[in-house]
Parts: structure tokens; C-alpha cells; sequence
DNA sequence: GTGGTCTAGACCACT
DNA sequence: GTGGTCTAGACCACA
């Protein structure tokens, strides 16, 4: 059902990449809205990590109005679920993608350099 | 003139954005092989960060061999030309991108967003 | 400086009174934005909590763009404080208060009663 | 007939929630002494609860001598008029008035706007 | 069974 | 010394 892979040797904090990917499996349509999440103690398990590491995760997404939580039932995802206009969604894309040239830039790399490695990808 | 800018709220820290902009800064020719940088001290004052964060910059700089300090001189960029093993250039590039397409991913855009908002920059 | 009381038997979660007792300092014009909140450890010590659970106060705070942090540095009103447009909070009152007289009016308490007792607060 | 509301996202437990509404029933004399209630199930039922949400309920009601529970036959509201200790109904206002007074507060609201918005339904 | 809260304590990254 | 992350384990509230 769930297929979360997590990196313990990435850097990126454990919890970060469960929200990272519970995100991307909304966007991607993965998840419809109002549908159950996997319980925080049985993602702790399948994950080996510690009860509370899913809980922070959770919390976070429970925050961003991305998830919703009804204590005793279960951690469901939003009704309405990150209604993004498309405005928004652009101001997003622009911002990312500049603070991402600026990182690589500083390594040296050109857009081309890394247009070139995205379209790799495409596949 | 050494231009830096600091974003404090990138959340990318403080020593990496000066490892960087000076790796940048020769990368793009700006700075010229045996040029000198302000000292620790200066820089420190010009950035408005703690010393040891400037001094935490240089000493990493001067294990990859890009900078040299030359005892009550000062600090130099190295005579050597940065020569970037071509495979380790790859693998780095191919990291951040991994490491941001998953982010960009969490928020619903797909590579084809990315390398057409790209696009736009190529000029 | 702070005075922050925090009150075991409410029943209200401890981080929950920390989140509070920011949100009104803020609000009440007591701290102001760039301003540095106690550190984590102290505001732990003072308050005799765990460090976890002012962190969670804290983290909570940052998410809603109400606080931010600089690691190792320290934590900050942020600059641009709960931009609450007034229409948005006209709605916010209005929900509170309709949630209040709900489980007020199941107490069997009129609008009259509850005006009368928080008329007594008044000076 | 009975016509309860749940709101399941409002954050307030759903046991109590039927209790709250229970009580305003015949605070508001829209339920008299005697009547009977649904049985554990039938409401459970109606309202889509688990079973155990609704007994807890009827059980603290019991408990509070505002129904009565007669082996065989049903629920019932109870004969005796519920007699509210008046000292017991102040110091409740006082305790709700102050929760509610501390996290309108933490919004910026301040007793004034509070009663301005109560004043508003008062008819 | 569900999630929520809290503690104690460890280790890491950054300034 | 700053905050960040994670663990292990306990206890509570709700359905």
C-alpha cells in the first residue's frame, strides 16, 4: 500500500522525508482526500523509527492543513486538500527553482548543466 | 571587491553560502589565482557573523587546496588551478538535483515544470 | 523579562500554554518583531518542562511563520509578525466566539450571563 | 425527536459533545423530566459513532443525576429538575469564561471586541 | 485500538 | 552555547 523509503544517511531529517513523501503522494493522486494514513504506531514499525519521529511528521502536515487527525480514529487526509490557485503554485515553482540555481551556481554548474541532468529524468 | 550575500533565512548555513560564493567567485573567473582575501577578522565585521564561522569557511577551503594561508600574510586563493575531478563534478550534480527534484516533487511539480521554468532563464 | 505561568492541572497541554502565552506577548505589542525569545534550555528551566516541549511550542511557531530560528543563534519574533488582514480576523472572532457560546449555551449560560461575568475583566 | 449535530473536526470530544447537548436539550426545555432517550445503540447508530462514545456519555449524565437508567426499559431523563448548586454554575462560568478568555487573548482580542461580537447575538 | 503529551537523555550541526 | 533530531518509554484521552 504505503511504500516509504527512507535514507537514514541523507542528512535530510527522517521526519522531513515522511512529510516530504506523504506531500507527494497527495500531489501525485497516490492519496484522495479523506483517505485513512497508515497508523503513527504502524508507520513507526514498517519504518523502524521511533514512534515520535512519525508523530512530528504528522503534526506538521496537521498544521499545514494537509492532514487531519480525529484522536482515536486515525490521521486522515484533508477534505479540502492544499487548495493551491495556480498563482500561488507558480510563485512556489519560481522560488524553489531560484534558490535551487543560486545552491548550484556556487558549485559552478549552469542551467544548462542542469537542464541537461533533469531531462535524463523525463522518463 | 568581494561581494558576499548572506541569507540568513535560507536555512543553508552561514559557513556553506561563503565555501560557496568563494568556490563560485574563482569558478566564474571573478577571483584570480594568488589574489588575496580579507582576513577572518574583516570579513567577519563585513558580514556581520561570528568569527568562527568565516574561520570555519577558510579552514575547509584550505583542505580542498582552494585557499592557502601563509602564516602572518594572510590568506590567498591558491596558485593551483581548482582542478574538479570530472566524476566527482558529475556526482555532485546529480545529487542536488536528486535532493531537489524530491522536494519540488512533495509539492506537485514534475520535472517537465521544473525544466520549462528552467527554460526561462537559459539567456 | 518573560513571565510565563504555566498552569499542570488545566488539562491544557503544556506546549499549548507556551504557544498562548507568545502568541498574546506578540499580539499585546509586549515583544516586537526581530525581537530574541529565552533560548529553548532557559525557558525549559524556567518553566521546569522538558526541552522538548518548549521546542515543540517553538517549532509549532515557526511553521505558522509567527517565530524563526537561526541554528545556533538563537529564536526570533519574526519580521513581518501574523500579516492577519482584518477581514481575517473579523472571521476568527466570529468562529471563536460561536464555538464558545456553543458549549457555553450546553452549560445552560445566555449571552447575558457570559457578557455579564466577562464584564467583570474589563478594567 | 432528537436532533443532534456532531462536529467532528471542531477538536472538543464527541462524548462530549453529546453530553453538552443533552444537557442544553433541557436546560432549554426543549426535553422534560421523564422522557425517554434512544437507546446506546440506536443513537450510536444515528449518529455514527462508535458504540463505547455514546455509553460514556449516558454515563456521565447518569452519573451527574440528570438521567436515569432503568434495567430493561431505557434512559430517561430524570424526574428530580436538575438543581444546579448556584455557587457550582458561577464558578463554572468564572472557569470556561477564563479558557476562553486566555485563547481569544492569544489571538489579540481583547474583552472589549469579545462582548462588541456578543453583543451582536443578543436578540 | 487510535492519537497526544511529556520526560530523560543522547548526539549532531551551526555560530 | 545555540537549536535540531531521535530514541525509549511512560501515561493519558478518546472511540
Amino acid at each position: 500500500m504505503i511504500e516509504f523509503k527512507l535514507d537514514h544517511k541523507s542528512g535530510v531529517p527522517l521526519y522531513r522525508q515522511i512529510i516530504d513523501q506523504i506531500r507527494y503522494g497527495i500531489a501525485s493522486g497516490k492519496w484522495k482526500a479523506g483517505e485513512q494514513l497508515p497508523t503513527v504506531r504502524a508507520l513507526a514499525v514498517e519504518l523502524k523509527v521511533n514512534l515520535n519521529t512519525v508523530s512530528k511528521a504528522y503534526k506538521e502536515l496537521e498544521i499545514l492543513k494537509i492532514l487531519e487527525t480525529q484522536q482515536g480514529t486515525g490521521t486522515f487526509i484533508s477534505d479540502m486538500p492544499i487548495e493551491i490557485n495556480e498563482k500561488e503554485r507558480k510563485g512556489k515553482l519560481e522560488s524553489i527553482c531560484t534558490e535551487f540555481l543560486t545552491a548550484a551556481n556556487s558549485y559552478g554548474f549552469t542551467v544548462e548543466d542542469i537542464v541537461e541532468e533533469l531531462g535524463k529524468r523525463e522518463k
